[in-house]
DNA sequence: CGATACGTAGCCTTGATGGCTACGGGCAAT
DNA sequence: ATTGCCCGTAGCCATCAAGGCTACGTATCG
């Protein structure tokens, strides 16, 4: 490689993951990914083709860091709906951006394989993919919303998670 | 009133509601409201604090429009859940919008309030509250998952989207 | 010497501010 | 009652700062 490279597409990622968390999405840009990977910023794009591929980059390395954690579950409902809530608390930024960018359909497989797994056990294969999109879709919604600073009608937020998976659990076994 | 008003902040809320609806988050340009609008965009700051203020005044518009279509339901968890998912259809980037800025809890309440009274009759006082943040959160993370182009493992997203009402139905009821 | 990584300079768009002008209603003096 | 001034409001023009992005030059290694 003729001339030393300063910096590489994932270091740049991984400068982008950590602005994201520390300044939101507004506060990812290019000028400050480039800074902290010690460059200018146009140099940033000899290695991602623009701003919005950076984001998608981002997003998908917060995908497989979810996936990550799902495959180091025992499998269970429970600890696979915790694992994720988990995963949102320590990257809210990163949570939200994968919810609003498409990820790779390989990327987002991996992350929804043990989900299917569990789901075919407690509703049968029949039923697998109904529930697993059943039990992805309130745990994504809650977690959302918690994190979007809903749920101001009082009560405890902690009471009502665990309710839903009880609720959750019951609604995937038989009739 | 003195010099006659060529445009005002009803008004820009509604341009900036289609506009965010024709081109999304990003297409909703100061620039873009005021040309809509008959006005140059500095003279928009006399009816807005700035951007982000009028995203939140969007917002606030698209949680009062959901409000009213909740009220016009026969008020079944079916009705509510469907009237959901159909406001969503109609203004895609309201909907993620709202779940990005956290609305005025007046506002919210009037949504919720249906769902809150559903829920009462389907699991009890007790456990209306809980119960209604269970449905709250499933639809929610169904159709911004549906919304965002998830769902990509095959299927038909219909079947899962019945499926999930059926057995949230079962899961409020009795044990 | 050729390829590659990075930098400098600069363009365009967008958000935001400051200062100016035009309008029109209220108030007081006549 | 009429007249004339004051002042608040709304809009415009000029302008700035910041950010995304491109074109092109330059340095460094094999």
């Amino acid at each position: 490689m003729p001339s030393p490279e300063k910096t590489s597409r994932g270091a740049i990622v991984a400068a982008g993951r950590d602005i994201l968390e520390a300044g939101g999405r507004e506060g990812l840009t290019m000028q400050s990914v480039a800074t902290r990977v010690g460059v200018r910023a146009p140099s940033l794009y000899k290695h991602v083709r623009n701003r919005a591929a950076l984001l998608a980059a981002v997003s998908e390395a917060a995908v497989a860091e979810l996936a990550a954690r799902l495959e180091g579950t025992d499998g269970s409902l429970e600890e696979l709906v915790r694992a994720y809530r988990g995963f949102a608390r320590d990257r809210p930024e990163g949570f939200r951006l994968m919810l609003s960018q498409a990820a790779p359909p390989e990327a987002l497989g991996r992350a929804a394989d043990p989900v299917l797994r569990a789901c075919a056990q407690l509703a049968g294969e029949q039923d697998a993919l109904d529930a697993a999109r059943l039990v992805t879709a309130w745990a994504t919604g809650f977690i959302g919303m918690e994190l979007a600073g809903g749920f101001r009608l009082g009560g405890d937020v902690d009471r009502s998670f665990e309710y839903g998976l009880a609720r959750m659990r019951r609604a995937l076994g038989p009739a």
